[in-house]
DNA sequence: CCAAAGAATTGACACGATTCAATTGCAGAG
DNA sequence: CTCTGCAATTGAATCGTGTCAATTCTTTGG
């Protein structure tokens, strides 16, 4: 069909190894054999085909990215960081949903391996695995995205979730909030184990009581639903903190069909600052993560690991979650 | 480094042949030979390298994606059910973010070629293009996605949106509405184009006046700068028609802080009907789309065209939008 | 004019999976 | 016991490029 390399070589009366300089090391070649070969390249539209390339040289311009949630618009914004990072670098990145599920979370992490991805950045649905051994032993890096790890031998990007489950707390104590309830998902995934100890901690020292109210997905219609739990509570909480913002939204809607007035009855604490909590109904406060920033720095750190395997030093960056006050929350009256 | 199919080979006791017919025909092989070699397989952790696959084969499992906004969550939908068809068929996908601008969508369209994609779904950020025909050249087949075609040498997969704007004003008007504004992007996304046709041709039936507000970009932000323009109207509608969901959301916002009661005195219609619809200050009455339908049919599409190149008759789908009636539209007072 | 260094070029081999003609194994018929 | 036919398995050749040791050509100093 197309041109290949052999074709070329024929053409211009060189050798193939000839032609792979001109394209690879085109100053080893002499100028007189360069341009008649770039000329024949011209003449036939040869383009070298990547396959072999890739193939032979053992590396792809690819990495992948593995989120629980793509519906989450953090995860959206922390896509676009990366995508922009990787893009700039001249990398193509593979999106791969891994819904929260470790049997969907294993299966892309096989194609990724099978599309010979150059690195992996991840947010583990789940605190343990071994599969990411596995991925380095085939010299694709891995980098942990919004999520600490504890070893050393890791990138990984993520933002301060005890700290945030604290500024919660204390936001909502100094309003005067004595009773709060938590409402956030399981605590196998590290960002609500992390996040559930910062709130617990605070509370201690602020001397307020939590009660924790737990859905299996943190998304808007078991929002809803949790507000039953609420209400069935033997004292009704003065303030709800709820584990990101889609539980948020739900979890007011919940509230003001049961005739509940935010702030005024209840103030309303959400969690990632989405680009919705301004239009909600009563706009939304939240603890806002660097999203975009987080996606772009991952990514960034990601290549330059792929680039320079050799004499890599693994960094642990952790960036600071941020109060936002909107209108949900108020003081207690 | 990691193990290869010779590798395999050696350690089950078998050829190269047979292990590489396990994989693709597992019918040929006998149970006893094919558990045997699954078990190394899996013991050994190998995956076949795509590359050496490709090459072979002369063509790559991957598709691109290409997507104007994927910050809307409509799009999140429609990539989830693009990735989840191409996943069923063992391809993985390229996603790109064009931001509605034409000289990204070129670049991502580059950098698609060079990965050497089978094939590329796209939603065009703009009616013209001439990228499209260079894809074919290389033998990149291309789908249009959330976009009709004219002419029938490509595929596209697409949601009637001139009937959407038909049936929104219908329902407006069927409420008494005689006033109405229409708030949307610029006429050369062609969705817009088409819904702001079937808006007009609608309100030509239905006797009922169109003020038409633009904004640059459909979305939040620029929904509640509209409502300044709105409110400045000689007369102000008693219905608002927005091109998506997003707008809509920064409309409502605008009215409520303006002292409006929606629907009282104002009824508000978004698009797309997004899930936050239900969670919305008042919940939003919408046009729905089939999103992930629409992403699952483009890439089934788009796959059985690359794999029967030779015979495939291209072939144009069309979806229905619906009505979706929540609290935020009511009869004219 | 020669030797030696340096520059340019060559071409076989490697990468890893697929393919297919050839071979082996096996059961049943004669 | 042999022959036939079918199923299962084998392994060499192949895809197109990169690599590098080996070879050829060119230049230069003596």
């Amino acid at each position: 069909m197309s041109a290949n390399l052999r074709d070329v070589a024929r053409q211009a009366g060189v050798s193939v190894g000839t032609v792979s300089n001109v394209l690879n090391r085109p100053d080893v070649v002499s100028p007189k054999t360069l341009e008649r070969v770039q000329n024949t390249i011209a003449d036939l539209g040869f383009v070298p085909n990547g396959f072999a390339r890739q193939l032979r040289s053992g590396y792809s311009r690819t990495i992948g990215l593995v989120v629980p949630d793509v519906a989450n618009p953090f995860f959206t914004e922390v896509a676009r960081g990366v995508e922009d990072a990787a893009s700039k670098r001249d990398y193509a990145v593979f999106l791969c949903n891994s819904d929260e599920s470790l049997e969907k979370e294993d299966k892309y992490l096989s194609v990724l391996i099978q599309q010979q991805v150059r690195g992996v950045l991840i947010t583990p649905s789940d605190s343990k695995s071994h599969q990411y051994e596995n991925l380095r032993e085939r010299g694709i890096s891995v980098a942990l995205l919004d999520t600490e790890t504890k070893n050393s031998s890791q990138c990984s990007v993520s933002v301060d979730d005890v700290r945030g489950g604290e500024i919660a707390i204390e936001h909502l104590a100094s309003l005067g909030h004595k009773e709060i309830a938590w409402v956030t998902g399981p605590d196998t995934i590290p960002q609500v184990a992390d996040r559930t100890a910062g709130v617990m901690r605070a509370a201690k020292i602020a001397k307020v009581e939590i009660s924790i109210i737990r859905v299996a997905l943190m998304n808007s219609a078991q929002g809803t639903d949790a507000v039953k739990k609420i209400l069935a509570l033997k004292k009704m909480p003065s303030a709800i903190f709820c584990g990101n913002d889609l539980l948020a939204f739900g979890v007011m809607r919940g509230l003001l069909d049961a005739g509940k007035k935010i702030p005024e009855d209840v103030s309303l604490l959400g969690y990632d600052d989405i680009a919705f909590g301004n239009s909600a109904a009563v706009p939304l406060s939240s603890i806002s993560q660097p999203a975009y920033q987080l996606g772009v720095t991952a990514a960034e750190l990601l290549i330059s690991e792929c680039e320079e395997s050799e004499d890599h030093a693994h960094q642990q960056i952790k960036f600071q979650p941020q109060l936002v006050v909107r209108a949900s929350t108020t003081k207690k009256k």
